[in-house]
RNA sequence: GGAGGGGUUCCCGAGUGGCCAAAGGGAUCAGACUGUAAAUCUGACGUCUACGACUUCGGAGGUUCGAAUCCUCCCCCCUCCA
């Protein structure tokens, strides 16, 4: 166990079910079963929903954005007015993302160099000077539970010399956010080095190195296709200290996460049921149902008839199809409750069958559906 | 009864001799979305034997090499005056 910032951060391993792993992860006064799906809650608020939706969908740890929250409305306001929880009203974990990211998918607004990035911000066209002491400071004012470190995520296919720059400030800046703490923070080291194996290893010996409480995989799901994704996991789980929790960040589909967590990854984080709900792409136990195609514009039936979520046990699938094509502001907040309940349903499902060591078995029972 | 304005592809609405199967919205139908510049974006949207052909711009005639666009008559709608 290590006190760090005053923050506790543990992570034990309950079982293990071939390279899977389910455990707990301390944080603070909270504790987190992993694997864990962490929604996005960029601007501080999981688009369409309450607190209190949150935790019904079974939201256990929320992801922010420190960039986006800097830029507005300040960080310097959020501390003031209590610090992130007390603002957006969330009695669980934050982790909170440095805006290391916002590097890559700002792309034209953001010019970097080795001390930090510039940045347009996309509000104003104000100028915006992102430092990894910045960044920690940021983070730190908004009471996050988690800190990313920040790093220099780039896009795939990029060449190898402008991959290894990227991984290699990476590294400096890691180095920075932590010396930022005198090793007290409780803040994870984010690895980078695309696709190349050998930039990867660099990456992660240096991070082991400089020794982080947790470890994101960083700069995937960004271009490449997925069969490279899994190479690189499977190689990971077999690089990565077994001790500390592993985080795939901004990972992904339910199947992503299915492999993910065969893998041997502990948490995650995604656009994508909330995104997609509001653009009416739908996860449910049967596969993806495009809410908005003419199909289901007369179907009186639950929208999954194995999902206990409010939308499921309260209304139509006909009356989604209303709502989304009504462009009705309830459409979101219903299809996100839904899209949200499916992920963390999916992944309790994973914890359970990994503590019985029969997640193979539970993975391609769900799966086969999917594909029917 | 008099004066003026208007009828455009499902709807609204541009276009007033060739570059017009006809701008732009909407609706409709598909698709995309992975550490959220995203309740967004992309494509299709007259018909077909489909890199070409055919039928469309209230109706019927006409002028012209060529008309949604010009002329004549007719039908309908709106505004104002009596």
């Amino acid at each position: 166990m290590a006190i760090l910032c005053g923050v506790i951060v543990q992570f034990k391993v309950n079982a293990t079910d071939k390279l899977a792993r389910q455990g707990t992860l301390r944080l603070r006064n909270f504790e987190v079963e992993t694997p864990v799906f962490m929604p996005c809650g960029t601007y501080g608020s999981v688009k369409g929903l309450t607190p209190d939706q949150l935790t019904d969908t079974g939201t256990s740890v929320l992801l922010s954005n420190a960039l986006h929250l800097q830029i507005r409305p300040g960080h310097e306001l959020i501390k003031q007015l209590g610090g992130l929880h007390e603002f957006m009203n969330w009695g669980g974990p934050i982790l909170t993302d440095s805006g290391g990211y916002q590097v890559f998918s700002l792309g034209q607004l953001v010019n970097i160099d080795d001390e930090g990035v510039s940045l347009k911000s996309p509000v104003d066209g104000d100028l915006i000077r992102l430092t990894p002491e910045v960044s920690m400071e940021v983070q730190q004012c908004l009471g996050s539970d988690i800190v990313m470190v920040l790093d220099h995520c780039v896009s795939n296919p990029t060449d190898k010399k402008s991959t290894a720059d990227a991984m290699e400030r990476s590294i400096l800046w890691a180095k920075r956010c932590m010396d930022f703490y005198r090793g007290n923070g409780s803040v994870f080291g984010i690895l980078q080095g695309g696709m190349y194996e050998d930039l990867r290893m660099e990456s992660l010996d240096e991070l082991k190195t400089i020794g982080f409480p947790g470890y994101a995989i960083g700069g995937l799901s960004v271009g490449e296709s997925n069969q490279s994704m899994h190479e690189l996991l499977l190689w990971y789980v077999q690089e990565l200290p077994t001790g500390s929790p592993r985080y795939l960040m901004g990972v992904g589909t339910p199947k992503d996460l299915l492999l993910g967590i065969q893998y041997g990854i502990d948490m995650f984080d995604c656009v994508l049921p909330t995104r997609n709900a509001r653009n009416g792409h739908l996860y449910t136990s049967q596969g993806v149902v495009r809410i908005r195609n003419a199909h289901y514009k007369n179907l009186d039936k639950r929208l999954d008839p194995e999902c206990n979520c409010y939308t499921c046990t309260n209304f139509s699938t006909a009356y989604l199809h209303h709502l989304d094509k009504r462009k009705e502001i309830l459409a979101c907040t219903l299809l996100s409750l839904h899209n949200l309940t499916f992920y963390h349903s999916l992944v309790k499902g994973a914890r359970e069958a990994i503590r019985t060591a029969t997640l193979e078995e539970y993975i391609s029972r769900t799966v086969a559906k999917w594909n029917e």
